[in-house]
DNA sequence: TCTCTGCAATTACAGACGTAATCAAATCCG
DNA sequence: CGGATTTGATTACGTCTGTAATTGCAGAGA
């Protein structure tokens, strides 16, 4: 079983991604917009993504500073592929498939996924 | 928040989804070859699914037979749009961007993206 | 040095989940 | 009819998660 990240820690780890390293109190800031927790649940979240070694924290005068030490890119394949396999048969035209359907593709994804589907389809 | 469907319990609707009605032993001996579940486990399962509203069960005769009330459709689409937000705001064509800076795009893939986009670019 | 204070570490607790064992009711067999 | 068997219902229990409160410790002031 690999590491799990909970949906709840994730949210810290978004923020960790964006900036690092930083204090406890400025996750707290930064996610003081997006989430209603209480400071010491977030202290709580900091301190299981350490012990899961998904954070490290250096030790900065009195306070620590916090740092990813999964990173983003790894933790989104994961996610993504976990559910392409769970839901598609691991394929991803049935993905895209599946969201052109229910009309979550915009003129911009459109636009998009043709110039990256040329680019793929040219060099061989 | 709305209905969670866990881990084992999606593989269990996943076998109500490909076939139903099934009676309880039906549904244990479809998922022998997948997980190393005992009986009693999927029994659980089956009883936290009816309990969640995701299933029904009809008497017949001495046993039941389970059916899914919730739509394999609308829970690809949950978990989907879930993914799709929590990790690519949202948007279809960076997921599939990323999938393609992972190798994770066959040429069949490719083919049939092209297809599709292509249908969806003419028709408006 | 003693106290206050700002943080981090520890502890708490209920609900969900994975994983079953056990209990009970209905039915079949002899 | 009474025991054996089948099958669903109830109970169990440790871990993980969401959500905190509380405690303890290292500096900042007095």
């Amino acid at each position: 079983m690999r590491m799990q990240i909970s949906e709840a820690e994730s949210a810290v780890m978004d923020v960790l991604w964006r900036r690092s390293p930083l204090t406890a109190d400025e996750v707290v800031a930064a996610l003081d917009k997006s989430q209603d927790w209480q400071e010491a649940t977030i202290k709580t979240l900091l301190n299981r993504l350490l012990t899961k070694k998904a954070i490290r924290a250096e030790k900065d005068g009195r306070r620590y500073l916090y740092s990813p030490l999964l990173a983003r890119g790894d933790w989104v394949q994961d996610q993504s592929e976990g559910l392409l396999d769970r839901l598609f048969g691991g394929r991803v035209a049935p993905l895209v498939a599946h969201f052109s359907e229910k009309g979550k593709l915009s003129r911009k994804d459109i636009n998009e996924l043709k110039k990256l589907i040329e680019g793929l389809d040219n060099d061989r």
